[in-house]
Parts: C-alpha cells; structure tokens; sequence
DNA sequence: CTGAAAGCGCTTACAG
DNA sequence: CTGAAAGCGCTTACAG
C-alpha cells in the first residue's frame, strides 16, 4: 500500500507538499500540483486513516446512536439511519452505528478513544439516558428529537405543533369545521417520544383558535382498533367532515380501507389528510394530502450542525424544522348536510 | 484527555508495561497489573483509537455494506443489521454503515485507507457489483447471501433447499399429500436474490422425492392478489390440505384474512406453514409453525469468519445454516375427504 | 518480568 | 511557493 513518502518520491516533492496539494491548506504551483495529482493516480494512493486520525484534528467519522426498540417502526427507523449516513457523506463523514446494547457504553467508547468527532443521537425518549452521558462527554453532538431535558442540547425536529396547525388551517380552507384526529396508541403517549402529544396539543389549539369542533381517538396498531377508533370519532363528532391521520402506515390503511368498507369516498364523503408520515402516502387507495415526516430535513440539518460544533461549540438550540404540504386530491370541501349520504 | 504516558507516570512503570498490561499480550506481575489498572481506572484512560490503528495491525472496525433499494423490506434489513452489529461487539468489533450511493466507492475507500478491517456484505443480489470490488481489494469479506459467482468467496446464508425440504417433511409427516406454496412476486424470481428460486427448487424437489402434489403461486405484495394466489393454488391442487408461506409478512398476513373470511379454520381445514420469515409468527391469528429466517444466525456466523480472515485468509465456501422448525399448532393431519369441510 | 526506543503515516507549525 | 522536522499516541520487536 503506497505512503505519503511513496507519492513524494515519484513527484519528487517533500511529504508535506503532498499532503498540502491533497488538503487545499496552502497554495501550491498548478505545476507541482498536477505531479502530485499525478503520482497519486499512479500509486492509487489513500491516506492511512488511522495515521490521519491521529496526526490531525478530526477522525471524520461521527456516532449515530439508533437503539431499536420492540415498537420501533422499522421503515421509518431505517428511512431516519440512511438519511443521516447520506447527509454525513456529503461532509466527507463516515457513520458508526451504535445500537440498542451497549447504547451509553458505546456512546463513551467511541467518544473518550477519539474514534469520532460526534454524535447523532436518534429515536430520543422523553427521558432518555443518552442525554446525561453526552453533557458529561461534552462531544459535538445533534439530537434528532427532543428529550424533556434539553438544556444545553443542540436538537432538530419536525415542528410538530406548526404541522398541525397546517393540517388544520388546510382543512379550515376547504370550509371543515368538525375535524377528527386519529393518533398513536395511548401507550405511545404515556412513555415513547415527545412528538405524538406535541402534535395533538397543536391540532387542539389551532382547532380552538378557529372554533372549529374536535374529536381525538388513540387506536392501537391493528385494523379492528381503526375501526372502532373511527366508530368513537363519528360519535363524538357526529358532523365531522375530516380527519387527521397522525398515526402508522398500518393504521392510516386500516382507516382507508373501513372507509372503502362502508361506501364513504375520500374526498367526497369525507376528507383525510395524513400528518408526519415517513411513508409515502400516493400509494394508498386514494392518494392522500400528506404533510410528511420528511426524514432527509432533519438529518440534513442535525448533520449540518454536528458539522458545524466539530468546528467549535455553539450556542444550544432547539432547532424546528418548517412542515411541507403535499397535495394529492384527498380533501375537498364538505358535503352540506342536505347534500350528505348517510352515514352506516 | 489522559494519554499512555500519563497513566505510565501514575503508575510508575514504563508505556510499555502499560501496553502489555492492557493488552495481556505478555506476563505481567501482578502487583504491577494492579497499579497499571488503578491508574487508568483514576485518570479515566482509554486508548486513543487513532494511534492503535496506525501502531497495531488492525482497525477493529468492519465495514457493513446494506444498501437499501425501493422494495427491501425494512424490517428484515434492519433485523440483519442489527444482527451484524452485536456479532460484531462481541469481538469488540465497530460497524461502519454504508449505504446505496456509494456503494463500490464506499468500499474502496475504506478499505484502501485502512479505515476498515474487513466487509460484510448484506443484501446480496445474484449479480452483486460489490464481488468484483472485493475481489479487487482482497479485503477480509465474508457475503451474507450467496452471489450467481462466488468463486473465491466466503459467503454465509440460510439453507433454503434444506429448509424447503424441512417444510414438505414436516407436513408430509402430518400426513399431508398435497401441498401449495405461496413465494414472492414474480419480479422476486426474475431479478432480485437467488433464495426465492433455491427455496422454490427444493421444494419441488422435496415434494416429487416424497409424491406429493404441489402448487405455486407467486402473488405481489397486496391483499388482491394473495386472495387470487390462494384461488389459483385451490384450481391447481383440489385436494390441497397444506400451504407453505414463502412470502412477506404483508401477503402471509393477507393469506390468514382470506382464510378467515371464507370461514377455513387453521389447521382444521388446512395447515400452514411460514417458511423463512425474519419476522415473528406468533403474532398471527392463528400463531404460525415456522422455519424462520434467524438473522442473528447467519450475522454471528458472518462475522466470525471475518474476524478468522482478519488472522489470515482462509478457505472460499459457500456455507449454510441449518434450518430450525418451531411448532406453534398450526399444523394437523388432513381432514379425510369425507369429514372435508366444502370449500367456498 | 520490565524498559528504552523505533516506527506506524500522517498534519502542521517553523523556516526560508 | 516549498522543505525539513516535530509530534500525534500507540504497538512491538529488541535488550536485559
């Protein structure tokens, strides 16, 4: 395997002026460049990475700290680790991945042995112990998620509260006034992440602001729990002409197909809009409005800022990531009441 | 940040003896090992991951090549991922992820540089563009899945004659004479890896060893077509009693609707079994009997030979992992034709 | 059983 | 614009 001194030789320049054609960090004569360009090519040279590891700065490697949990999504969970290793690559950085065992230990592993220049810390609980162990490792480091405790965290997210607030206001648009909201399992709510009731206390309160009527259920993953959830809506809003699906791919199709099941057509029956999805949503029967979950904006950005603390710290910061409306025939205005089909 | 000199200084021996002590790669008193442990325990130490790759002989990092493509089934790819990782812990081995773009360069670079010790190779396609790059750099590799051209080779899979063959005699011991199976798409067979035709091949096989009559159907992914494909095999094989799953979880789930919906209780009126599923079975209504796809066998197996070529090259082979049965009740003799429920 | 020292292959001040 | 050299923090022959 060729060195830096085996490229010198061959361009018949000093070690330092390969390594400085190769970083960029002093002008160098197009000329000797070329030669050393050249050389490179012919040796099909690489810099030791260990060598560079410990001679400079920075490894470029970052942590991705991903535990998988028995109700972790697996699409979505995977959507989330690719994005981050694509918007890493794109800064020249390479991914460790750190599971479930050994989720703090590794954490200090690779950290205090200077294997990595940071963290991505994903799938963030409320309470998450992975939080204590990076303040006291004081290592670069980019929640994707929110624990509880964010104090002097960096942290990006979906904003969840302003996504539906616009999945209310597109609703609200299309003349709705009595809106369904279909979430997450109630278990979700009570331990798991911050997200699920952050986006619900939005959809009340934008609701609220509009006075427009609400009804919330908490189906469990299976299609029977859908239907009964779709059940407890139309008692609790017996007008409602919408409904917010803020909940699994398995669920959202569930809900679809007792629509289907019933003779309600989306939109002109009812319509539904999916919210924070990391699926696509033009698959289903019918394609559904989608404000998504899009994975590759928030990793961009946690990456982004990973990037910029390898360079110094920088102030903490909960960072919100603006949510993106997508249309796909799935709303339309409600039927006036004279005009509306039975409901079975 | 305290390096070997300092724990040296605190422990009052040379870097050297703190080396070895840590290492145990030569005897040492025990009084100093004590000394030596007590010292890194009180300065925190832990070597700094640069300098042992450039000093040692190896990285201990394996890079993980997984690349992601449109129709991958999430669950199982994370499943082996996972898989890989904790195999790879257990020889006090990192994982590096790589993703799709990249992935021949990917290889390269990480391998060229040193950053890597070795490659294992998920999600292998019959014709791979990743074997004539690892041939290339004749890296320590070892492929889980088995290439069209695994000449030179360390591949690690599932067998899946051996498990076809399981599944018609475990059936066959039931006394069933007449069996279906449902495998994957078509596209699955045309393109794509090459155990859907190794588990279709041997079942034939298996099947004609032992007279039975057999069916085959190869359903896409959605609900329709796993209700035509149960259809097609009842207009091929009348008096059908048992059905082999070879399928995703998606159109085995879809079978049980089917069932379910036409009032044919399993096992009662038919049996079946889930083949080669990297997903639990027991979630089912009714649980299914299953000769799984245990990614964590395969992984620890992976990673073993590649932690062996780490130490030198070692023979190319093709190895296979037996197939295990798990009885969850949902198989039982045939109904006698008479006792035969009529089919729908 | 232990130590002094070479060397791994880079990066980056220091010098000109 | 370029070079000679120190130094990053380990591992491992070499020596005793």
């Amino acid at each position: 395997m060729a060195s830096i001194h085996d490229v010198a030789r061959v361009a018949g320049v000093s070690i330092s002026t390969v390594s400085y054609a190769l970083s960029g960090k002093r002008s160098i004569a197009a000329s000797t460049r070329a030669r050393v360009l050249d050389a490179v090519e012919s040796l099909g040279y690489r810099p030791n990475a260990g060598a560079r590891m410990l001679a400079g700065t920075r490894t470029n490697i970052f942590a991705l700290t991903a535990p998988f949990h028995a109700d972790t999504y697996a699409p979505a969970h995977m959507a989330f680790v690719l994005a981050v290793a694509q918007a890493a690559r794109a800064h020249d950085y390479d991914v460790l991945l750190l599971t479930q065992d050994e989720a703090t230990n590794g954490l200090r592993r690779v950290a205090s042995s200077r294997l990595v220049d940071g963290i991505i810390v994903l799938d963030v609980a409320g309470d998450d112990d992975r939080v204590a162990v990076i303040r006291e490792l004081g290592v670069p480091s980019t929640f994707i998620g929110v624990p509880r405790d964010a104090a002097g965290l960096v942290c990006v997210d979906l904003d969840f509260e302003a996504a539906a607030a616009l999945a209310v206001e597109k609703l609200a648009a299309a003349g709705h006034r009595s809106i369904g909201l279909i979430g997450h399992s109630p278990g979700v709510y009570a331990r798991g992440s911050n997200f699920p009731p952050r986006f619900r206390d939005g959809f009340f309160a934008a609701a609220a602001a509009r006075g427009i009527e609400t009804a919330f259920a908490m189906p469990e993953r299976d299609g029977p729990s859908a239907r009964l959830a779709l059940d407890a809506l139309y008692r609790d809003c017996p007008d409602m002409t919408a409904v917010v699906l803020h909940a699994e791919e398995t669920v959202q199709a569930a809900v679809l197909d007792v629509l289907r099941e019933r003779g309600l057509r989306v939109p002109g029956d009812l319509s539904v809009l999916s919210a924070c999805a990391s699926f696509e949503t033009d698959h289903f029967e019918p394609p559904l409005d989608t404000i998504p979950l899009v994975a590759a904006d928030s990793c961009t950005r946690a990456v982004d800022l990973a990037i910029e603390q390898v360079g110094g710290p920088i102030e903490p910061r909960i960072e919100l990531v603006p949510p993106r409306f997508y249309e796909r025939g799935s709303i339309a205005p409600p039927r006036t009441r004279s005009s509306a089909s039975p409901r079975p």
